[in-house]
DNA sequence: ATCATGCTTATGTGATCACAGATCGTCGAC
DNA sequence: GTCGACGATCTGTGATCACATAAGCATGAT
């Protein structure tokens, strides 16, 4: 009897990993804004820990640019300008491009099924007279990586993944405002030509029906204006809508509360 | 007068930023061998610093997976498998293929003769009958990555620059036993394709050209047999030969030396 | 002679303290 | 009233210490 099934693996493996894994989930999930200034200590403090793991784990996603350390030494999530998100886009064709073709071939039946049901939850989520923004974004989400994840190749995964954590916020910020809703209808169809090309093992049309996914949120994104226009001071972004846990939030050095 | 003309920038900016630097410089270098362990108290006091920077900077170096941390804490530089490293000859043919491209159509008169001037530098050395492998090493880099900065996107171009570090190890660590000169000897071929693609700015030809160049490259490091087949644990590479600098050999432990 | 066992050393991790620099608020002078 | 300057506070950075764990190595028993 294998004695590993009795005990949990421990997960808990530095306090450092388990730091970045929660600053990450913050990014992603929009729970901090672009622009916004953040604090080792304050982060420290909030979690119950150290600045020790902290500094580690931000210093992590500053080199993955996912967060920014200004030459003042201010911390902050990154804004972006309409040139370097479309800069990303580019690069997202093409990784994403690669990954989904590779997909395309490796897939066996089983795969694509599993496949077949996350495009179908997102598509019922979709179909809803109230669709809840999150739920689309982690759907989408675990859509795509579903198929990326087939392609084999985990380095090209882990590439893919710290891009989505870099336009995470602007994504999921946005998403927060309760649009993109419009604009989520014809991802639907994309998603629909992707899925009967991985069908038909199709390397070539699964890349171009992903290529106009891609391209149509980015389009969505740029015209939605949510990006700055030059890489301007960031303005001082009004409160406009309190975090939705609060109790995340008190990492956010906040300007006025004290 | 200009003022900043005078002084130097004290470009001095972080410990940490050093160190990483330093590690960097001994990575693409191939000072340090794909397996050998190192320690940060070592490394610390062979640059002569605490060892808070060499965490930071090391830890930054295991997220773009530049070094690594095996379970039981262990520093010490990837090796690789063939997959692996099949995988990054993918994605850098598409990420490269994609910097190549936009360079062609982007690129001004003035750029295009600096990239001749780079190309003629290389096809120089290598004509020379005792050619020195790490200025070939160098030049090379510096001819593709004066490609790559005309196509205007940095982060794209930093992307590369991270999977170069991840292959420089075995790059210049093979680099030093003087083989591949044979080898070389097609890249010039690959690269003058390459640069007429440019003039004409055609760049599908640029692309194929850079594929071409990148694939011969790989087949040749793979039939050299430098990658270890199976993840196996590292074999205890024998001491083979003494580093080229010794004064920052310190910094790699050694098993017998106390 | 060979294998097991305990001890010493060295490792990465985390916490705490000290320091230079920037920001912000307040007080003072004009 | 308005502007300038000083000071308190907070920032990231670096160093040092403490700790649990893994590996080396020598000693011991069989």
């Amino acid at each position: 009897m294998g004695f590993s099934a009795l005990v949990t693996p421990l997960k808990r493996q530095t306090l450092s990993a388990d730091v970045y894994q929660q600053l990450r989930d913050l990014l992603v999930s929009g729970r901090v804004m672009p622009g916004e200034t953040l604090s080792l200590r304050s982060i420290a403090t909030a979690l119950g820990v150290s600045v020790m793991p902290v500094r580690e784990a931000v210093h992590r996603l500053v080199a993955e640019q996912a967060l920014e350390l200004t030459p003042n030494r201010v911390l902050r999530v990154p804004t972006m300008t309409v040139s370097q998100f479309r800069e990303i886009t580019s690069i997202r064709i093409n990784l994403e491009g690669l990954a989904t073709a590779r997909a395309a071939v490796a897939m066996n039946d089983a795969a694509f099924q599993g496949i077949v049901g996350l495009h179908e939850r997102f598509a019922h989520e979709m179909s809803l007279k109230q669709p809840d923004g999150s739920r689309l974004i982690a759907f989408n989400k675990e859509l795509h990586f579903g198929i990326y994840v087939q392609a084999g190749m985990p380095m090209l995964l882990q590439m893919i993944e710290s891009l989505w954590l870099r336009i995470g916020p602007i994504l999921n910020y946005d998403m927060r405002s309760g649009s993109a809703r419009v604009h989520e209808r014809v991802a639907v169809a994309h998603h629909k030509s992707l899925v009967q090309a991985l069908e038909r093992k199709d390397a070539d049309a699964a890349s171009q029906a992903l290529r106009g996914d891609i391209e149509g949120a980015a389009d969505f994104i740029v015209s939605a204006g949510m990006l700055v226009s030059a890489n301007a001071l960031p303005v001082a972004a009004e409160p406009l809508a309190a975090p939705v846990q609060p109790g995340h939030a008190k990492a956010v050095r906040s300007r006025t509360a004290n």
